[in-house]
RNA sequence: GUGGCCGUAGCUCAAUUGGUAGAGCCCCGGGUUGUGGUCCCGGUGGUUGUGGGUUCGAGUCCCAUCGGUCACCCCA
């Protein structure tokens, strides 16, 4: 018989894991709605042409990392590998356009990429999107950038740096290319293949070389921070003043470009020294031109992606710990006539609240008061007919119990 | 897609120069105990990731493949 195994890349969140799971997702749930973000859900697959035309053809997502298919009715689909174009496409498709701006959106949710595996990178991975749309505010920029703090600050993950640069908009960067590909071809001999071949396909990107010859001679090359325009430049020094109204230290990474073709202006990671090589706890930026290019209006916007498993790598480094919920009462039951006394009581305990339980695979009396104590239950009950003797957790002495006084029984297992 | 390391019970690991698989934990039962977390006894559980090959014989050697891991690439 073949034994399966979850595909590559791809992971259980078992019960043992989902008390930590589930503080990072409740946090970000409570710190997003109190930064006025309204929840947004959209298909796990999208038109693979969404992905195409936002993306842009040059992306490494493109150009190996998706998920295409093509459905029984001959569409081309792809199971979403970012969250940014297909919330834009919600917006622009149910006209959310039309309400006062700026939309402020999130959504916690799986993202597909054909990728190596490794630590902190996974073909299925989890991911908080926050999308800011309709507004070219510097301050939302910052606002952006601040509520991702305070979501680390509240999962206790102090250790990270924020980079943040201004790639520039459709005005200024297209020159600065033609001088960064012209400086290029001027210093050739210097650069190895990859940066070269880069300069052509995704130009901004030459920076993030480990060569140290390569960086070395880039040092000399333009940067995108001296090319801005009048009104990119604005921008970029109205959001460092916002974040340091805000008292969000950050450090300027001329070097640091984006992945995909439709991010503009700012753009910032937080980088942390938990992860290993894959060491973004949150990527993102704004990407001012998106919403029209896929039919919408002119509507600036701005985002993130935050990768959940790593939010859980970086808080497991702080050493934290997250216990379930412990089991109020457990019932000790010797035969059937016992455990029809007991399921009424059962029941009403859970009504009311208390997390009540008993055995289901057939162990002794002992066996039962061995798995009640490693549920951590806080009272055994060891049923004797309709009455009980009441065991607590904390030590204090044995009592019985009448099991025929329901509402009775219930006051006292709550106290 | 590329390279290094790795792959034995659910978990952590052992198995002398290749000789036919073991321990602890966990789980189940029993004993002791205050019908309890200690202790003692017993038990379930593996076609050694998979498929080939070399050999009288392979967990141990070779090849392939799958998976894990780390790094490159890129990112969450």
């Amino acid at each position: 018989m073949k034994k399966f195994r979850a595909p590559r890349g791809t992971h259980d969140v078992l019960p043992s894991e989902f008390p930590l799971w589930n503080r990072v997702v409740h946090t970000a749930e409570e710190v997003c709605a109190r930064y006025g973000y309204e929840p947004i859900t959209t298909p796990g697959f999208e038109d693979t042409e969404l992905f195409v035309r936002t993306s842009g053809a040059g992306s490494d997502i493109v150009r190996k990392e998706m998920y295409t298919f093509d459905d029984l009715g001959g569409r081309s689909l792809t199971l979403r590998p970012e969250a940014t174009a297909p919330i834009c496409r919600a917006y622009v498709e149910h006209g959310l356009h039309r309400r006062p701006q700026p939309v402020k959106l999130y959504t916690i949710a799986a993202l597909y990429r054909y990728d190596t595996p490794q630590k902190g990178r996974y073909r299925e991975h989890h991911q908080l999107s926050v999308e800011a749309i309709g507004s070219s505010e510097p301050a939302l920029d910052a606002e952006v950038i601040q509520l991702y703090t305070e979501l680390l600050r509240r999962l206790g993950i102090e250790s990270y740096t924020i980079q943040l640069n201004s790639i520039g908009d459709r005005e200024c960067r297209p020159a600065y290319i033609e001088r960064l590909r012209a400086w290029v071809a001027d210093h050739e001999a210097d650069l190895d293949d990859e940066t070269r071949q880069k300069a052509e396909v995704s130009p901004l990107r030459i920076f993030d070389t480990k060569n140290r010859d390569v960086s070395r001679a880039l040092e000399a090359a333009p940067k995108i921070g001296e090319s801005l325009c009048g009104p990119c430049s604005e921008h970029f020094a109205r959001v460092r003043k916002f974040l340091d109204a805000y008292g969000v230290p950050y450090e300027l990474v001329s070097t640091l470009v984006r992945g995909l073709d439709y991010y503009t202006r700012t753009t910032f990671e937080f980088v942390s020294n938990a992860l290993g090589a894959q060491d973004a706890l949150v990527g993102g930026g704004r990407y001012d031109y998106l919403v029209e290019q896929i039919g919408g209006p002119p509507t600036p916007a701005l985002g993130f992606g935050a990768g959940i498993e790593r939010l859980l790598i970086a808080i497991q480094e702080t050493g934290a710990v997250a216990e379930g919920r412990e089991i109020d009462v457990f019932f000790v039951c010797h035969d059937d006539d016992e455990r029809r006394e007991v399921l009424p009581l059962l029941a009403e305990l859970r009504r009311h609240g208390l997390r009540a339980e008993l055995d289901y695979a057939g162990r002794s009396d002992k066996g039962q008061v061995t798995q009640a104590n490693r549920l951590k239950a806080k009272r055994i009950v060891i049923v004797n007919s309709v009455d009980g003797l009441v065991r607590e957790r904390d030590g204090r002495p044995d009592w019985n119990i009448s099991l025929l006084d329901r509402s009775g029984f219930v006051e006292k297992m709550r106290a």
